[in-house]
DNA sequence: AGAGATTGTCATAATTATGTTACTTGCTAT
DNA sequence: ATAGCAAGTAACATAATTATGACAATCTCT
């Protein structure tokens, strides 16, 4: 199946978020434009296809819920909010709208590519239910939309955070993964949180996939550098 | 595919960084700017189109991050900060303003270059998936994104300093590298080692070499110059 | 509100890596 | 052959990194 790259336009006035937000979709094999103010985003939508929208709720000039409501008359793709606050009001508004979906500061590269992915998909004539979302290394696989871990041995029962982390190194397995790198992809690009932190993590992670029955080195440690899951 | 050199910018006071900085990059095959100052730099980047900045955090007058503010009302291209010391503070500071990656002092070329390699790759609409990051030579493979090296009898185990020593020697295969230029690269430009302790390393390293099953010879001595990883 | 799960941080232990020194071996030029 | 330098080696102390266990704060359900 050949598949030209789905376009994106990111909207948000402050730069390391749209950084952030563009760097994770680009790698992720989506094109993505920038601009940090409604009038422009709407200029640019006119003229361009777009197959989804991120605007942020908070915009100098024209806010996100004004630029959704016009860019609805253009067009129906999808337009996925990020907000500052996880606020019951704003997820309303946004919805009414005619927001698709919601992503509350800080999130992480997992959780934004997740969304995006549900959105396109929805989008593109219903979702397969038989293309699940998963992946698979050294026997165990992880079913992104069941958000669950299990190998031959049966299933792993992971906290969130777990379950982001090893999707992290799993999507990566093979390759070493620094812990800011992880930070970054399952906590988010604000993050305040100790580079350490992960290395409890990784240790609470080892020893349910131990329990579980599999083997707790398939989270392998390579000193100085991070973590590397075994490929 | 053609490829024209990215164009760097290098801003620090400090002579002794700025030659090892910019020696590093045009190495690489880069083109790199010095100044020492911000005023110069925002001057100089308004008037060229550079790729990437890399910024001391210090500098006299407008600092690092003043100057990275400015950049930002200019230009989109990534900012490397250099740090004297790796403190959360700082980190915290440099993102918000937009930075986009950090290193600390002392800091080796291979890993300011990693560091760049990557910040140029973000911005040109992401990273190419089956582009594996690696060196072979003389039937070793180093693999710089699993950092593994290995051959047909399987895989040598190398500590950090081993490793970067090993990729100094076999990015430069067939040719002599001297005892200050492998700490340079595998070390920093402050290298208050001894010239004597890569003698140490490169034992260890053939010592590692000869266990994993492979001919420790690979790594050969010249005499009065350095070593050679036989071509 | 309360029980239980989840999460981040810290202190400490365990492990591994690193740099230096002192000593040995080996090469090279006279 | 041998003095003199260069490189190899082993041992050691220190430094750096990671693993682990405990704790408090927060979140999530009922």
């Amino acid at each position: 199946m050949i598949e030209t790259p789905s376009r994106i336009l990111v909207v948000d006035d402050e730069p390391s978020i749209t950084e952030f937000v563009s760097y994770a979709l680009k790698k992720e094999g989506y094109e993505a434009d920038v601009v940090d103010n409604g009038e422009d985003a709407f200029a640019l939508a006119s003229s361009n296809n777009y197959d989804l929208f991120v605007l942020d709720i908070m915009l100098p000039g024209m806010d996100g819920y004004e630029l959704c409501r016009r860019l609805r008359s253009k067009t129906t793709a999808p337009v996925l909010f990020l907000s500052a606050r996880d606020t019951e009001l704003d997820k309303v508004v946004g919805l009414e709208i005619g927001g698709d979906d919601y992503l509350a500061k800080p999130f992480g590269v997992r959780e934004l590519i997740a969304r995006v992915r549900a959105l396109l998909r929805r989008g593109q004539g219903g979702e397969f239910p038989g293309a699940s979302n998963s992946i698979t290394a050294s026997g165990i696989t992880l079913d992104e939309d069941a958000h669950t871990a299990a190998g031959d041995h049966g299933e792993i029962d992971l906290t969130p955070r777990e379950f982001e982390l090893l999707a992290s190194l799993m999507k990566s397995a093979g390759k070493v993964v620094s812990r800011e790198d992880l930070l970054r992809d399952a906590w988010g690009w604000e993050y305040l949180t100790e580079t350490k932190t992960v290395d409890t993590h990784i240790k609470r992670l080892r020893d349910k996939i131990h329990a579980a029955g599999y083997d707790p080195g398939l989270v392998e440690t390579v000193r100085g550098y991070g973590y590397r899951f075994k490929a």
